[in-house]
DNA sequence: TCTGGGGTCCTAGGACCC
DNA sequence: TCTGGGGTCCTAGGACCC
């Protein structure tokens, strides 16, 4: 029996994300133009978009296009909040929901038409429910593989409903430009332009090696299944994150040198808090800079072992930081981020037991609070070293920790 | 027109191993 | 002394996404 696929995934995505919270919660934005964040653009509206204002633009930029747009600042833990609330439509809504950020996600509807109906009235009702309950405009792109309906909403914007059917799918896909592809940002579409390709049409007419050799064996081949309209038709479970990093823009005071470490300091505190609040532990530093001339540059270090320790990450950061500090004194620094990243798969947390020697209810206490942390079957491996500064010590370098205790 | 902060994945070269 | 073929891991940079 031939049982022809249908169109059941849906792409939700909520309107100008930041700037729709924003007039949601300020009567006085409504039908304004209304810019998120100063600096740089975070979030436009469709009524600042239509002058032209687009997200990751300079704030300076965005007000000479828009003048009487109202620019606010950001309040993150309204979109957050905002977040948890539409995901929780989303999961009453399927049974498989991939979210792709704080305000997207695929939803698998397969299976759920006698119980929900077809996958159109779904869609249907999950931007009436969403509008209801959270209070925000979402799009919705239904159609056969995640692409196409990421495609979809995108083209259906803003607060619109679009279904690809499947025997439309060629029509819809083809005359698309490239720059306007999941996937194709400035470069990939400036090199395919050089090359007289403007459509996903025309990039279905190269074949996979030309793509290739043009965009490197990863991108040309994805490029080329996608624009052959072959996507795998499945949402993906979501993967355990795979870094943590925190950055921070430069005020032009900040420039010597106790003024960056300062800075530093908050950052590796910012990211090991998060690391150890989540109970994960990661083993490569890596120092992002980016300089007076917008150039970047990044130097790394891999631990022998994983940590999730203050103290070590900062030791692994200052080091980093001094070996690019002539690099730094040259080109001017505008920025420095620290991520960790190489995470192991286990968690971790380590706790620090008295010089003199543990005794005994001091170490049943730490094994109970690493137990209640990470469950009771929890693999307690125990370091001894003789003081921090050692344990940092050992943690940079592949010597083995010294005999004392603590 | 010079701009934030958070991520993911890919590429290429080098060191090193069997 | 030079050379095959198969790997892994690390570092640095780049592209892209929201």
């Amino acid at each position: 029996v031939f049982v022809p696929a249908e169109p059941t995934i849906l792409h939700a995505d909520v309107d100008s994300f930041f700037a729709s919270v924003e007039q949601r919660d300020h009567r006085g934005l409504r039908g304004r133009p209304t810019i998120v964040g100063g600096g740089v653009v975070l979030a436009a509206s469709y009524e600042a978009k239509a002058y032209g204002v687009e997200g990751g633009m300079g704030g300076r930029k965005a007000r000479r296009l828009c003048p009487q747009g109202a620019v606010v600042e950001p309040r993150f833990a309204a979109y957050m909040e905002a977040s948890r609330a539409l995901f929780e439509v989303f999961d009453r809504t399927a049974p498989i929901v991939e979210g792709l950020s704080l305000e997207e996600a695929f939803l698998d509807v397969r299976g759920l038409e006698r119980i929900s109906g077809s996958p159109i009235e779904i869609a249907g009702r999950l931007r009436q429910a969403v509008r209801e309950e959270v209070g925000l405009p979402v799009t919705v792109g239904v159609a056969r593989t995640r692409f196409l309906a990421k495609m979809a909403s995108g083209a259906a914007k803003p607060d619109g409903l679009l279904l690809v059917p499947c025997d439309g799918e060629l029509e819809f896909l083809h005359p698309l430009p490239i720059d306007r592809v999941w996937g194709v940002g400035a470069s990939t579409a400036e090199k395919l332009h050089r090359r007289g390709i403007a459509t996903v049409g025309q990039l279905a007419e190269r074949s996979e090696s030309t793509l290739v050799s043009i965009l490197g064996p990863a991108s040309g081949r994805r490029l080329h299944a996608l624009a052959n309209n072959r996507d795998p038709p499945r949402p993906r479970a979501r993967r355990r994150r795979r870094s943590f990093g925190s950055q921070s823009a430069l005020h032009p005071a900040v420039r010597s040198p106790d003024a960056l470490d300062a800075v530093l300091i908050a950052l590796v505190d910012r990211v090991t808090r998060r690391m150890r609040s989540s109970g994960r532990a990661g083993r490569t530093v890596m120092l992002r800079l980016r300089f007076g001339d917008f150039s970047r540059a990044s130097r790394s270090r891999t631990l022998p072992r994983s940590t999730a320790a203050t103290r070590t990450i900062l030791i692994a950061a200052r080091l980093l930081l001094e070996a690019a500090l002539a690099e730094i004194q040259r080109r001017g620094l505008t920025l420095v981020g620290v991520t960790v990243a190489n995470l192991g798969d286990g968690a971790g947390a380590q706790l620090e037991l008295p010089v003199d020697g543990p005794d005994g209810d001091a170490l049943d206490s730490a094994l109970d609070e690493l137990r209640g942390r990470f469950g009771a079957d929890a693999v307690v491996r125990a370091a001894t070293v003789a003081r921090r500064e050692s344990l940092s010590a050992w943690l940079l370098s592949s010597d083995p920790p010294s005999k004392r205790r603590s």
